[in-house]
DNA sequence: TCCAGCCTACTTCCATGCGAGCTGGTATGC
DNA sequence: GCATACCAGCTCGCATGGAAGTAGGCTGGA
């Protein structure tokens, strides 16, 4: 018959509830919808999403294996805070598994109109776009989507999974100090410096490229984020409550 | 009153189910009982751990997550092959995560009799020592422990967290065929070369010298992995079935 | 002998009931 | 007025029953 779009991977299994409790949380607490050192029960959770108790348990045991929250028995849900010496841990993994991306993307065969170089080309071109237009929010999304693409096309689908997850955790620091941090001038530079030596086929250069471009990250982000409480985190959301 | 010995962290509370599913099913697939590519059913698994259901699937969903199985919806769960190119794309990973945390411990401040040091030197002495006595066994236990202390001892916890779980893969690859591999008596000058550049304070030779390791590493254990069925994986221990 | 369609057995997945334990508030004794 | 002990409410953790869905065998027909 007619074919219809799609929602996620494969049509006919609608989703396990399970799933869609691990999504929608993990997205609620990246947004800041709930906020960092904030407390909620499992079954608040559970009437807001309209699941069962079951799922939403085991979606937050998840979360705390990946270190979004943690449940402290029989006490509740705590919402994982933003800290100044995590996210500097955070970076550092980074630079780790970006670097072998990278090193990777540099060790390939030369080719005049490279498919993955143009394509690299054109997701730093969309974060000067954003940046021109001043639109900080839609800068913090493809600045986040160019280094996504940086390790998915490394060719380590291993790599990938691994460092999305760890760079989720730097998005969402990201995400909630937009309007806090300095223009993010420099960025850009860094980001044509990095494809630059890939292109070279350089891999240490374009490894050492990577590194001074996320340890300057790590920079403008550590006063930000000490300049607010360090211990309970902060939030810039009304926590939800009733 | 008398302080008896704590079996774990917190004496009291006694362990959930779930973490004892968790780290029991773990094991046995490391251990390769579970052997790779096989079939079993929750059910199956709740009976030989005398759990309920509910517990071991939360356990499942976690270790399908870190990718040590496959949950099937309905059809049951298979335990993850051991493939070739798996372990190269693992082994890369942890090039990456050793890497910084190698070049961090490289990056200290040099002090004659530096505690740390001296662990590692330890650590790679009792390696050298399980290979004089030729005990492959032991090797690879003394192996994992060299390389789990180099993470340990970067001082970055986060780091030390995901390298141990990636980690814990190379090691399962590594006892499985431990009894078809060469001699590994290069390994033992790698490790020392490796502390020698960390307490030169040499970040990029350190690095580099981690590197040489890991990829000669690689380079023994996929032909070893090729030789065997690469599809379906293999077993050398009998299936668990009835 | 081969093929197609049905049907049974088995699997994961979810909802719900119950139990154990921690927290915060309140009342009582000093 | 203060400290302490108790109690009630709320929370996670586990077990169990039922529902939905798939795979593979079995039967009937050509």
């Amino acid at each position: 018959m007619t074919a219809s779009v799609e929602t996620s991977a494969i049509v006919g299994t609608p989703a396990p509830h399970a799933e869609i409790a691990y999504e929608q949380i993990k997205a609620a607490i990246i947004s800041g919808a709930l906020a960092p050192g904030s407390r909620v029960s499992e079954q608040q959770l559970a009437e807001q999403l309209n699941v069962s108790r079951t799922p939403v348990h085991q979606a937050v045991v998840r979360l705390q294996n990946e270190e979004w929250l943690e449940v402290s028995s029989r006490r509740g849900v705590t919402i994982a805070p933003l800290r100044a010496d995590e996210m500097r841990e955070i970076y550092e993994v980074l630079i780790g598994l970006e670097g072998v991306a990278v090193a990777s993307l540099a060790s390939r065969e030369p080719a005049a109109d490279d498919e993955v170089d143009l394509e690299l080309q054109d997701a730093c071109s969309r974060c000067e776009l954003a940046l021109e237009e001043k639109n900080l929010r839609r800068w913090a999304a493809e600045d986040d989507r160019f280094h996504r693409l940086l390790i998915e096309r490394s060719g380590n689908s291993r790599l990938a999974r691994v460092a999305a997850s760890v760079m989720e955790h730097a998005h969402r620091a990201r995400l909630l100090t937009v309007n806090l941090r300095p223009w993010p001038s420099a960025s850009n530079e860094d980001h044509a410096r990095i494809l630059q030596e890939i292109s070279n086929r350089d891999p240490l250069r374009a490894r050492t490229a990577l590194e001074d471009h996320r340890r300057r990250g790590i920079a403008t982000l550590v006063p930000i984020l000490e300049a607010y409480s360090p211990q309970s985190g902060f939030a810039f959301m009304p926590i939800q409550q009733r």
